[in-house]
DNA sequence: GCAAGGTC
């Protein structure tokens, strides 16, 4: 008989036997998984590591046409747990069948607790042997001897709070998709899926919200008054002042300016500084006006008031993922979905520890000296770390946060490598930059803070305050390893109170507000993390999944709103608002918390649920109109847009996409919101049609088309022939001066099957030409009629040059030349 | 083909 335990995953399965076993335990494998085999007071023991869940839910198969099935009915049908890892469970089956005892070991969280379930589910299915459970919340040999050695009772609540989660969530999420994709579908073709989620839209919400204010944006107009001053100068001045004290009653207003070409850009950069007006921005333009009135032409400044503090910058909290992940985005412009896949890869090579973690804080018995020493492996890091065991005595204290959940000590490195040893290791882009700055962080934890030296003048000009700020750093500390964050020293000259300074300029100075910044990645994090919008460990799977829909972008660190996703939000916005906000969470959240603390039933809680899923749904569905005419317009005209070959551009009546329609009976040009909008242009029936997106239409067309390689057609105009800007477009081929008009060119216009002169000014003259051969237009003149000679070649003929010119003499004698020559 | 949560 066995005491068979089960972990949330491998590495923790191995972790737990070392520790219970001192070391010696075997490896073996049980239907693909990996198991740990030792003894321990006499028993045998076997513990493995379950993937996470190994079960979930999912509608029974008959509900998954979604053509057939009402999307609404999804809410009155109870999904059904299935195994998603057949392996896993099979290896839980098989264990279970020879055990005694049976103990569930995943992490001590809701998640874990429900993880635990699965396996429990499973297990009584073949045994029934008792089942325990063991509750660690770090991998110190006490901790987990305690655990083991005396297991509690499963936590019934705590695991069905999260299977309360999965069915609300899968519930909302299946209903809401299908009925926004399917109805949007009815008015335009898309395969993708337009889905929505408790987590995904609320997180698309927060893009949208930042947007829509970008948008919605109205610059104001402010005034601000600002002085440029300069010590050296002023130095001149208190000269004078003592001088014209002694009596010397003439002082010069043009000191300043003369002396001023006379200094050197090293002299500028030491000597001139600028001060604020103490008002700041200043919404009314008397008010600057007036300020300015009573100043305009000083000369003369004073240093009213001198402050200096000292201020220090703490070392950053230890990391946790949602922290973690934001300074891999403004650090090293990694996406959060990169920064924790290269997290895991690291985590699995030994590198560093554990990457999903709410805790920011180090347990008290946490054992810094081995790491540093490890850390001394990597150069970079041998200096930094020397100089602190040496200042600190080989006591370093950590600057711990706040946030203790109990799940994983926060994320430190946990052995030293190099760049290479990193990559040999981690196969990945960013993997060493990934490494490098947890490494840093970890140490720069550990060290004293930086200080700096603000400085704080009051400048006078008259009765007028002006605010100068000044900065300098006194002592690195923590900054001299961490230097993704540069603060700039802003260095003032030297000055004391009474000072006089020398103003060299004073503006008043008109602007206009600035919209707010599109919205980062790391403050789309804090704003999940703040709102409890998913969790560390899902984070980037939503950002991912509104990428992958189409919702929003990234560029760099950078988000912007597509407009399938705005359109989205928008519609939303005014039919169910509470789905783009947190509180849609908040509200499944507060119904779970209750069902863990054992006030509500899980029961009670999916029917109280349900009710308020379907309350949303209803208002969904009676928005339906107005949901779907956005939509549909935006997706057919991304549709459309990324059609390349058809997309002829933007319609001017209704904005969406317009694009080559090609039926049985012909082609045109039409809009994608037919029928909404029925706007059409006609095209030229015969010539292949290419076209050409270079090409800008002077007279207003839509767009300019290459017909059959022959000639240009500008949408909505005409062929380009009778455009007279033409030579913008496509430069055209002329032969000579019209002989009827004689103010148009003869250009030649080149159909599919004919070709023939005609005037550009549309005179109405024309000429036939030859209507076999290669026909080109040279750079030679007709000597008679100065027209340019046209030369053809015909297949297997030697090429002929003639003057096309029909009122020209020339073409005779052109071919009788010719002739003559061949012959 | 729908969600979110684990983990590989």
């Amino acid at each position: 008989m066995t005491v068979v335990a089960f972990a949330e995953k491998n590495k923790a399965a191995e972790e737990i036997a070392k520790i219970l076993s001192s070391g010696s335990y075997s490896r073996t494998n049980i239907e693909g998984a990996s198991a740990y085999k030792f003894k321990r007071n006499g028993e045998d023991w076997i513990i493995t590591g379950l993937a996470g869940h190994i079960m979930g839910y999912d509608y029974p198969t008959e509900y998954n046409r979604w053509n057939e099935v009402d999307p609404g009915i999804l809410l009155d049908v109870d999904p059904q747990k299935f195994v998603t890892k057949e392996n896993l469970a099979n290896a839980v089956e098989k264990l279970s069948k020879n055990a005694h005892l049976i103990i569930l070991a995943c992490d001590y969280d809701r998640e874990g607790e429900n993880i635990g379930f699965e396996a429990k589910e499973l297990a009584e299915r073949v045994s029934t042997a008792p089942i325990k459970r063991a509750r660690y919340s770090s991998f110190s040999k006490s901790e987990i001897e305690k655990a083991f050695d005396h297991p509690g009772e499963p936590d019934t609540n705590l695991a069905m709070a999260a299977e309360t989660r999965q069915i609300l969530d899968l519930k909302m999420g299946a209903a809401f998709t299908r009925y926004v994709t399917l109805s949007v579908r009815e008015k335009a073709y898309t395969k993708e899926v337009l889905s929505i989620g408790p987590c995904q839209t609320p997180t698309c919400g927060f893009v949208y919200e930042r947007e829509k204010s970008i948008r919605e944006f109205k610059p104001k107009d402010f005034w601000k008054i600002l002085a440029d001053f300069d010590t050296k100068e002023g130095e001149k001045l208190t000269a004078e002042k003592e001088k014209s004290e002694k009596g010397n009653e003439n002082p010069n207003d043009d000191a300043g300016g003369k002396t001023k070409a006379k200094r050197t850009k090293k002299n500028e950069s030491e000597t001139e500084f600028q001060g604020t007006h103490r008002t700041g921005q200043i919404t009314e333009k008397e008010k600057a006006d007036d300020i300015f009135k009573r100043i305009k032409g000083e000369k003369k400044a004073v240093v009213d008031k001198k402050t200096v503090k000292e201020q220090s910058l703490a070392p950053p909290v230890p990391l946790n993922t949602t922290e973690f992940l934001k300074r891999a985005s403004s650090f090293l412009n990694i996406s959060p979905e990169k920064a924790l896949e290269i997290a895991e890869q690291l985590y699995l090579s030994g590198l560093t520890s554990y990457p999903r973690t709410e805790t920011n804080m180090y347990a008290p018995d946490f054992e810094f000296l081995p790491i540093l020493s490890e850390l001394t492996k990597n150069p970079s890091y041998s200096k930094t770390i020397e100089q602190l065991i040496r200042e600190t005595a080989g006591k370093v204290v950590p600057k711990n946060g706040t946030k203790d959940a109990k799940d994983h000590p926060p994320i430190y490195p946990i052995r030293g490598a190099t760049q290479p040893d990193v990559e040999k290791l981690v196969n990945l882009p960013g993997a060493y930059p990934v490494y490098d700055l947890i490494c840093r962080h970890f140490i720069a934890n550990l060290m004293p803070s930086a200080i700096f030296e603000k400085t704080k003048l009051d400048i006078k000009i008259k009765e007028e305050i002006f605010d100068v700020t000044g900065s300098m750093k006194k002592s690195s500390g923590w900054l001299s390893i961490y230097d993704y964050e540069t603060k700039k020293d802003k260095m003032l000259p030297p000055m004391e109170e009474g000072d006089i300074l020398f103003v060299q300029k004073i503006q008043n100075m008109a602007s206009k507000t600035a919209p707010p910044k599109k919205l980062m990645e790391s403050e789309l994090l804090t704003l999940m993390d703040k709102n409890g919008i998913g969790t560390k460990a899902t984070a980037p799977t939503h950002i991912e999944t509104n990428k992958k829909r189409g919702y929003f972008e990234t560029a760099g660190k950078t988000i912007s709103i597509l407009d399938t996703g705005y359109m989205l939000m928008e519609s939303l916005d005014t039919a169910v608002p509470i789905v783009i906000r947190p509180e849609i969470r908040s509200q499944v959240e507060n119904l779970i918390q209750q069902v863990e603390d054992g006030k509500m039933t899980m029961n009670e809680a999916l029917l109280s649920g349900t009710a308020l899923i379907k309350k949303m749904y209803g208002d969904l569905t009676a928005n339906k109109d107005r949901l779907v005419q956005k939509l549909a317009g935006s997706i057919k005209s991304e549709a459309a847009e990324s059609d390349k070959k058809n997309y002829v551009g933007v319609c001017p009546v209704c904005a969406n996409a317009l694009r080559l329609i090609t039926t049985d009976k012909g082609r045109f040009i039409g809009c994608v919101g037919y029928p909404d909008c029925s706007q059409t242009y006609p095209v030229p029936k015969t010539g292949a049609l290419t076209i050409l997106r270079s090409k800008k239409c002077q007279k207003g067309g839509i767009a300019v088309i290459d017909v059959g390689k022959k000639y240009n057609w500008a949408v909505g105009v005409g062929p380009c022939f009778n455009c007279d800007q033409k030579d913008e477009c496509d430069p055209p081929e002329t032969a000579g001066i019209c002989p009827k008009c004689k103010d148009g060119q003869m250009v030649m216009v080149r159909l599919s099957d004919s070709r023939f002169l005609s005037c550009s000014k549309k005179c109405g003259h024309t000429q036939s030409l030859p209507k076999a051969g290669r026909l080109t237009i040279l750079d030679e003149k007709c000597p008679i009629c100065g027209w340019n000679l046209f030369r053809n070649k015909e297949n297997e003929k030697e090429a002929e040059d003639f003057c096309a010119n029909r009122r020209c003499r020339a073409i005779g004698l052109k071919n009788e030349q010719q002739k003559s020559n061949s012959n």
